[in-house]
DNA sequence: TGACTTTACGAAATCGTTTTTGTAGGGAGG
DNA sequence: CCTCCCTACAAAAACGATTTCGTAAAGTCA
């Protein structure tokens, strides 16, 4: 391993000024810089980033923590593409990414401790069981920090805008002419409440009254749920002409019981899901669907933990609100 | 933060003994050690990762590079299986995971520079561009490294049984009755290489020729592409009784093509692919592919890593090949 | 009791950088 | 000529741990 202590006696001077040549210092000669660099280069040196992180405290490196504890974590698509945004604006903006552990040689460590052990520069959450203590305990424990989908105090965050895409889904459903609506709720958390919120607030606005048992707990991701709560929305005296999924995952589900049923997407039973699965534009009937800018979700992630940091103390949070894009697709019959 | 040193002043001992006695050294009194713990945990020490890694050379964390410039990265369930197996593993081995990238300050280095800098214990190579002679370079760059879907000299790999699995599909197939095969290969590469020669192999095993217009070169994760073949392959005078998709996704192009040609599948066309993704087998006609255990991939390729860097100098590479499994479904109609 | 071993701890060097504080020497200005 | 101020470099002190070596004190044994 060649050092700087190696270029200062091939160049004869001290290890001071190849430090300093090499990070560009303005108290060093062009002539010494250019020759310091000549030498780092041709001897392959490469700096420790160890040394340098002890001395600065600074690692240029992100935490992650990524759907902790989540049943479905890294496979799917929705949150894999948000990772990918996020890893790479992270790494435009000078940042690397390392994956938030818990364990240090035999023990156990709190998030916020194996943070500090590393001296991450900041700490991105996306998404996670916010109601886990230890989380909460991450969030507010000093360093940077942007969540997804949640919001605590004195960290970024990023949201994708759920309000105004149920809305926009809601509308478009009713001027296709349905006024009998059934909703599937995802799993009991922020998005699944903002979510039906605004389905019940849209549908009064529309003057639709929504029955109880058109409204349902489920859960995400579950197409096998889906198709249950399918099956008894139609077996009703007076089934919906069109169910709300909780996201397109969960959408297959229904459409298999559906047509278990006899029933056909969307000529007897119109239906849409939520985040835009490329997969599932796929298959036919193309769903119809809020699709989700996973990607420009990392994307703002990264950048709003940089801002974090490079503002300090003086950094005041900011709230982002990513926009979906509807998705017309052929699931919902013109009535 | 509180250091070592700020221990050893509260104890009235030295630092070495407070470092001893947190790593359980044999020359420390039990009553010394007891009572160093005891006013660490109060004082809520946290080691520092940089000062550790200065001395000792040792991270206890994996650089890894997934999915380096591919078209489809984490978005793609095989591949995030994969990520989260080696993940969850690797931490259970008392690793942790940072990615791979190729920034530091303003300059651009090479995949083996960061590594070097970073002093990774070791690197996962979980699939990339292995022609990519920056991919390969740092593949045998002197720092234990595994490799998935290709091997290198020196490290270790994981493989998945790609011969296997074409092998039973296509023996599959046949006994249900197929004699007239075509296939799509995916995008030139081992992987690809692979399964061509095994779909070769046994069809000549089984006494079935396969002529040219039945072999079509194709890419992965195209769906587009594979509605194209599909229409090409059925336009034929005697179009195959049964088409081999390079993978799910790909398949369901077909299915789309098929279904706007009036072909029903499997009654005027069977169709298998490859991966076993989990939604694609949520939707209807269930696909019959050979499904890949991507988590095992994952943890095998966290064990053999961590085996690598363990034996060290000694370690000699071994190729894991990991078995896929047939999924019977009912795109593959009984003639 | 004297010699030797063991136990338990401390001093100090070290890992590879960065950064602060000097300090020569040369040029400018009076 | 003297002073002052740059410029360009060096010396040395950190950063926070680990580890080697040394050494008192205590224990062991003949």
């Amino acid at each position: 391993m060649v050092t700087i202590k190696a270029i200062a006696e091939r160049c004869g001077c001290s290890p001071a000024t190849v430090s300093k040549a090499l990070n560009g210092a303005p108290d060093v000669s062009r002539a010494m810089t250019r020759r310091v660099r000549a030498v780092a280069g041709e001897m392959g040196y490469v700096p420790n980033a160890a040394a340098r992180t002890l001395k600065t405290a600074r690692t240029y490196s992100f935490g992650l923590l990524f759907r902790e504890n989540a049943k479905i974590g890294l496979a799917h698509e929705f949150f894999s593409l948000m990772l990918d945004g996020f890893k790479r604006r992270a790494e435009e903006l000078g940042y690397d990414i390392s994956f938030i552990n818990r364990r240090l040689g035999g023990q156990e460590l709190t998030y916020a401790e194996y943070v500090q052990y590393r001296r991450f520069d900041g700490v991105a959450i996306i998404t996670a069981n916010y109601e886990d203590p230890l989380v909460r305990a991450l969030a507010v424990c000093g360093v940077p920090t942007v969540t997804v989908d949640d919001q605590f105090d004195g960290c970024g965050c990023v949201l994708s805008d759920n309000a105004g895409g149920v809305r926009e889904l809601v509308r478009y459903v009713y001027e296709m002419g349905h006024r009998r609506l059934a909703v599937l709720r995802g799993d009991n958390n922020r998005v699944s409440r903002v979510r039906w919120g605004a389905f019940r607030h849209t549908c009064q606005e529309l003057g639709m009254t929504v029955p109880d048992e058109y409204d349902l707990q489920g859960r995400f991701h579950d197409p096998e749920g889906a198709g249950e709560a399918t099956r008894r929305l139609m077996a009703l005296a007076t089934p919906p002409t069109c169910i709300f999924y909780p996201d397109d995952i969960s959408y297959l589900g229904g459409l298999r019981a559906a047509e278990d049923m006899g029933l056909c997407v969307p000529e007897d039973l119109s239906a849409v899901g939520y985040d835009g699965i490329g997969l599932v534009q796929q298959i036919r009937p193309r769903l119809t669907t809020m699709w989700q800018n996973a990607d420009k979700m990392g994307v703002e992630t990264a950048e709003e933990l940089a801002r974090a940091v490079k503002e300090g103390g003086g950094y005041t949070p900011r709230q982002i609100l990513i926009p979906g894009e509807l998705i017309k697709g052929e699931t919902v019959k013109k009535l």
